[in-house]
DNA sequence: GTATGGTTTAACCAAATGGTTAACAAAGGT
DNA sequence: ACCTTTGTTAACCATTTGGTTAAACCATAC
């Protein structure tokens, strides 16, 4: 039998074993009798607070992308310099994924199985645009401090290098033949090893 | 009423209509009745041809694999200079995938999901190691021509940044507010701007 | 022509699945 | 004590789904 602490109640007990099934199998592959097993309550319960799958599954997607969002907004919206927006993010990010593992590939498959969901969590979550980022490193590069880039394209790099090994690493460690502590340490070395990259990519000679 | 051409079987039709509505939602979102109207053929054909739906998948998906295990392979395996791997990996890549824009998002995501997909695959596929190419970049950086950096930080971010933005894209399209013809321009450079990247950030200065 | 073999289909089936219902339990207010 | 609201459950339901079957179709060989 469960006993429910003030903190533990039903609907977060649900959200938690929905995040772990969805995040595990998808929209697709989840079945609500799994989330409610995993949460310990029988399924009609499920309903009982959520009404639906689909809704369920919102729930868990806004959620999780509300984890993520923040760290973007601090590349694009953020007063720090060019180089302290990589170290920061590259830091922060891997260190956070590091916690949650599953998030990534969870974010972008669902984002590209559903495409009208990102303008629905457009909506409510304040969402960063490129336009001051933009101006920032334009700025940079007339300066003279950094070599032309254009700014999607710096953006796109540093989302890329950072968020990618999590997307593959099922084919990373097989491919260098890693086991999972080789991995988490190779992971640990970008934190640095990334930003040093980027640096090093975009200083002017 | 199908004429069936010479080259026009129906398992070639089963196949290629598989392809798609597995690239479209993926294995526990397809249904065999869908692959079959893509098809247009009976239901009962998919099962006389290829047994089951896992079966079906997973021949799409070796199929899938194979088109792009020799491009990783040209990376790791090839007698080329690092400088060329890099040229050509990243042009020939972003070219391949703007033709199967599904492609990288199908794979990645059934590899997450069924991570011994990738054992098996290994064993049909002559399946690249890093070796050769640990060896080729060792004796690169002691020459001095390329900053010191281990051969599987380097082969990540070379992955990475041509093809993370093809998993990112409904994302990147969002923030960067660009359409499908911008995108696809920013691809375009991509092709030269990825290289350049790339050997700037490993080059002595 | 008709026997033979692989190919194709409509109809069918059992299991699984998201969702509902009705009854019951707990909690709280009066 | 009694009633109302909220939370929880077992049983149930309609539909969907992967898979099967038995009969029909059709080319080719005899």
């Amino acid at each position: 039998m469960k006993l429910k602490t003030k903190d533990s109640n039903t609907e977060t007990d649900i959200l938690n074993a929905a995040e772990v099934i969805f995040q595990r199998k998808g929209l697709d592959g989840a079945r609500m009798q799994e989330i409610a097993d995993e949460a310990g309550i029988n399924k009609a319960l499920l309903h009982y607070y959520f009404r639906s799958k689909q809704l369920l599954f919102e729930t868990v997607f806004h959620k999780a992308f509300s984890l993520i969002a923040p760290q973007i907004k601090a590349i694009l919206d953020d007063n720090s310099s060019i180089d302290d927006k990589i170290k920061n993010f590259t830091n922060n990010y891997i260190a956070f994924i590091s916690e949650h593992p599953y998030l990534p590939n969870f974010i972008f498959q669902e984002l590209n199985r559903n495409t009208d969901f990102i303008s629905k969590v457009q909506k409510t979550i304040g969402f960063p645009t490129i336009d001051k980022f933009k101006k920032q490193l334009e700025r940079e590069v007339k300066k003279g401090t950094i070599i032309p880039i254009k700014a999607e394209q710096l953006f796109i790099n540093i989302l890329a290098l950072n968020i990618f090994p999590f997307l593959a690493k099922p084919l990373i460690k097989s491919i260098t033949n890693t086991d999972e502590n080789t991995f988490n340490h190779l992971m640990e070395e970008r934190k640095t090893e990334v930003s040093n990259f980027i640096i090093n990519a975009i200083k002017r000679k």
